[in-house]
DNA sequence: TTGATAGTACGGATAGAATCGTACAATTGT
DNA sequence: ACAATTGTACGATTCTATCCGTACTATCAA
C-alpha cells in the first residue's frame, strides 16, 4: 500500500474541496466521522478497485488517515488537523441541509 | 449569454464543493465576496474564454449570480442562499488558515 | 455609422478523473 | 500447505475539465 499522508501544513484548500466534490467520496467520509471503519464497511454501488482510487484521492488531499491492522485498513478522519487548517469546514459540511439534495 | 441559475431548494453540496475546489475559482469567489464585480476585474493568468467556463461552473453551481447590466455583467455571490442551505460553510471557506498553503 | 469594449459560443487540443477487470500480495484460519 | 479474505496495482476505456483561439453578439461612445 502507497501511505503517503501529507503532513498538516501540506494540506490546501482547493485539493479537500476536490476531495470533497465527488457524492460517492462525500458519502464515505460522512460514514468515517460516524466512527472509524474498514474499506469494506463501505458499500457504494462501485467495484474494489474504484473505491481504492477514492480513498487514495481521500488520503492525498489529508482528509483521511489510513492505519492498516492486519488484513484490513482502518480509516479515520482527520478531524484535528483539518480543524486547525480549516476551522468549521467539516461541520460546515455535516451540517448542510439535506432536505431538498436528493 | 445562458442565464440558468439554479433556484436555492436545487443547490448540492458536492455541486458547490467541486465548483470552489479549483484554484482559479476559488481565488474569483473570494474577490467577488470582497464586493460584486464584472468579470474583467478578475485578473485570472488564463483567457477570457477560459473564464467564461469558469464563471458558468460557479454560477450553475449556485455559487454566484450574474446580473447583466449593458455591456457588463455584475457578479455577486448568492450568500444568502448558501447560508441557507449550507451554514457555516462559506465563512470556513473564507476563513481558512492559508499562511502555509502557498 | 463606425469603432471600441465586454463578454459569450463554439470547436478542438490536451490532460485528468472515474470506472472496470484481472492479476497480485499479505494475512488469517483450517 | 491450502484456501479464503482484504485490499492494492496496473492497464484500458470512457467521460469530464481545462484551456485556447477565433468568430460572434450586444452595447456604448464619438
Amino acid at each position: 500500500m502507497n501511505d503517503h499522508h501529507p503532513t498538516r501544513e501540506d494540506l490546501r484548500l482547493p485539493d479537500v474541496l476536490l476531495a470533497l466534490g465527488n457524492p460517492i467520496r462525500l458519502a464515505a467520509v460522512k460514514q468515517i466521522a460516524n466512527g472509524e471503519c474498514i474499506c469494506s464497511d463501505f458499500v457504494s454501488g462501485v467495484s474494489k478497485s474504484t473505491m481504492t482510487h477514492h480513498w487514495r484521492v481521500l488520503r492525498e488531499a489529508g482528509v483521511i488517515q489510513q492505519r492498516p491492522e492486519g488484513r484490513v485498513i482502518y480509516m479515520s478522519l482527520r478531524q484535528d488537523d483539518l480543524e486547525a487548517r480549516f476551522p468549521g469546514l467539516l461541520s460546515a459540511i455535516f451540517n448542510a441541509d439535506h432536505a431538498a439534495s436528493a
